[in-house]
DNA sequence: CATGAATGAGGCTTCATTCAT
DNA sequence: GATGAATGAAGCCTCATTCAT
């Protein structure tokens, strides 16, 4: 095993306790202490590998977009025989398996977008924010961050363009009715607990009403307004 | 006026002070000082009012609460002569809108239902749930919690007797199905920016789409499965 | 009732709850707000009367060396007719009920003479020391402060020239092996808690031992060295 | 040296200045970031070792307790061959030594008294007794509190049985005769400060006189009450 | 490379004191 | 005079980060 491998393996071995930890007690009351202790090395090693607290949580969003993006060339690759709405609903409900696996990465994304924004207006940006500009990771996920936003509208078009979805609104507007009924759902989950029944509601119930309903959505030519 | 009137409108003063300063930092990176300077008063006189961090967020989340249970009330009054469908829709506008005018009240309810959740499972407990679940307001979120669910799932419940609902499914099914749309709108509304339009979709469009949506959902029989 | 019998009426109430105050907490751990409640008036009274929490702490001690030099007078008075042995152990015992009846008393005069000390010594003098200093009571004290000692060493001389005391020992050693003893005592028993007996020992028992040391101690003519 | 030896060295330096400044300055002006200078270190530093002010405290007093104990082992042992008498005096020869060599033992102990007093009462806690309690030291200490009491009490025994005490009162009651006392010389020494002579009492000769009253008092069968 | 002790800036909170009413 | 809200200095403690071994 060369050294480079040795270096990713427990660069890997870090990012994997990270993202428990994280998903268990947020950016703030993370302690770099705790990744150490779970990833079972010592807080020096942590920080050999990953300067900085807001350094580790930026390469983790940029892992999780990373196998995001492998998992929708996989799924666009086992759907390319099926008519486009069938890869644009397989698209959506492996988004949703992949923030179900973890409901941080639902956060790594939202946060991202968050500290992106603040480069473009002229906030008041605080100190958090801007050490995560200043990580590597930022400008590695700047590159990758469209595709998978682009791979879904174009999925999208697709289904258009050989007739199986019949809704002629933007393919963005679309995405986005998908994207964030996904990021409702993982925040409730997540805040309920993961063994807790929200309201009685049998939660696999509740996903497949919320595909359903996605497919319905495409199918539909227009919607009345309320 | 009275001296309680007084302290009333001081502590609301600070409340909305607090406000602001959640809403742009978060709890972790808000500073007293920062809620003090922003009421125009001194740490000390925070204190003097909410004794920690963690009750002046509970506050908070109770007036959230309180507010969106008199707003719900409010609308139940304006929508009593309509059938149910409309009601219900109506109390999804107004739980959109009030979401919208603060996203911070998103995220307190979510806080909230955290910090409610490590009460029942038997979690490891962090050093700030616990400070959260001492606060006095803690208790009195857990009297009024289930109202708005409540409210919701009964307007529902009237909608399908009156035969303006036709979907048949569990009430708390449709509500959790609305209530994760408005999280998810929200959510990625604010982490883009206000200003900002997300994937060059109209926000106005956008919203004008969710609810459709949802309408749609309240009159549709069954959903085909997947 | 003049007004400054009114003024002295209500600076003895503060007085009166510090005492208590004071007694129960320590001086670090009493908070103004804390004798004001006790005293049942405000804290900006509080202040009116006392401006300084050390002030007041000085004031309470400046009382409490009055209070035993009264007793003492009354005592010496009392005693007038009999031996000096018998005014010198009745001038301890009164002290030593002095003590008890509120042990706060016996840590007034300590406290007194260490700050007393560190105006003498080159000591690197802290700021609680230096605030009880500034105190108008501390020069009221300074002025009073030997007139115990004076009475109960003048008694114990009175004792050896009546031929009552056979102890030829300087009359201060032998009030300072008194003093001692009655601190010692008070100290334990307030730690020890007042309910509570100590080692299953009696305190009368314990008590009435002690000043049966104390006679003994003046009817010896000298000890033997160990 | 082993990792684990150093860290006990350290540890042992910072109760060292600890001491120090607890003793300069009592329990509430000592500021953590002296008790680190004093010890050359960082505030950091100390609370990597004892994590909290009340921990280090706890800690400084099961330490002098442990000292103490061993002083008295090995009084003990010297003794072994002499009467009773001479071993109890010799035990409260060595508590005198070791209370005069820091004045802040005999504070240690009778706060240690008053602290562990409020867990049998049910008094009203005050933080700083709570903290105190908390400490993993007072648990510690509540194993070994008992155990100097408990040999000088039968050393005591074991000169009733020899012979060479005469008083027949209570082991305990002689025990706490000669502990008061000791406090008291103490307490009155230390705030009289170290370099000034009481009363212009030379400090030898008062604890000459005050170890020979002692004696004094376990060579008599009974005193005379007053 | 790995360790874990050491550092110190930063933030929460307390409370003596002040001051407007 | 009395009140109690307002102030802010000061101190405890945390934890990201550094660094000697």
């Amino acid at each position: 095993m060369t050294t480079s491998t040795k270096r990713n393996i427990k660069k890997q071995q870090i990012l994997d306790a990270a993202e428990k930890v994280f998903a268990n007690y947020g950016f703030a009351n993370t302690k770099m202490e705790k990744v150490a202790s779970e990833a079972g090395i010592s807080k020096g090693t942590v920080y050999f590998y990953y300067d900085t607290k807001e350094n580790l949580y930026m390469a983790l969003t940029y892992q999780a977009i990373q196998f995001l993006i492998d998992r929708f060339y996989q799924v666009l690759d086992e759907q390319r025989a099926y008519p486009g709405i069938e890869g644009s609903l397989a698209l959506v409900h492996s988004y949703l398996q992949f923030c179900e696996k973890n409901p941080l990465y639902a956060d790594l994304m939202l946060d991202y977008m968050t500290v992106n924004r603040t480069t473009r207006d002229g906030m008041d940006t605080n100190r958090l924010t801007a050490a995560l500009q200043d990580s590597i990771y930022y400008r590695k996920i700047q590159d990758i961050q469209n595709i998978p936003i682009s791979l879904i509208t174009q999925e999208i078009k697709r289904g258009v363009e050989d007739g199986s979805i019949l809704n002629k609104q933007q393919p963005e507007l679309l995405y986005l009715l998908a994207w964030s009924s996904t990021i409702g759902f993982v925040k409730l989950n997540s805040a309920a607990g993961k063994r807790q029944s929200l309201l009685n509601v049998d939660v696999d119930v509740w996903r497949t009403q919320l595909l359903a309903q996605m497919r319905q959505m495409l199918l539909v030519t227009s919607f009345e307004l309320v």
